[in-house]
DNA sequence: GGGTGGGCTTGTA
DNA sequence: TTACAAGCCCACC
């Protein structure tokens, strides 16, 4: 991530880049900024104060068992963003998780 | 300016 | 399936 960027500002960026269609898990994320699963707490904390919700599509962020974890505007919500976009949800969890995992060093990241 | 607690998590037993 | 422990950042006092 950028020097001049702080944590908050490189989660976001990162999840921005999520295409459409697609959804990431908190532990990628924390791995990118971070390289540690366990700031996963932290990146749902900056997702949870992002001050762009119109611009970073925090709903496209879930927890690694596919599970859909939480929402600050609900986790009813949460789902609707995902459905809309055709992810398709069992429950609380996201279905074929696997397959719109999103990866950021799928390329450009050498 | 310093210390503590909570949160949209993750992995193992 | 349930319960416990670890590490990270931000907000509050």
């Amino acid at each position: 991530m950028d020097e001049g960027e702080t944590f908050q500002e490189a989660v976001l960026k990162l999840v921005m880049q999520i295409p459409k269609g697609r959804v990431t898990t908190y532990g990628r994320i924390a791995n990118e900024v971070k390289g540690s699963v366990h700031a996963a707490r932290a990146v749902g904390q900056a997702l949870a104060k992002n001050p762009h919700p119109g611009v970073i599509p925090c709903h496209r962020v879930v927890r690694s068992d596919g599970d859909i974890g939480g929402y600050s505007q609900g986790i009813a919500k949460k789902i609707e963003l995902l459905r809309a976009e055709g992810i398709e949800i069992e429950g609380r969890k996201v279905k074929k998780i696997n397959e719109v995992l999103f990866q950021f060093s799928s390329v450009g990241r050498g």
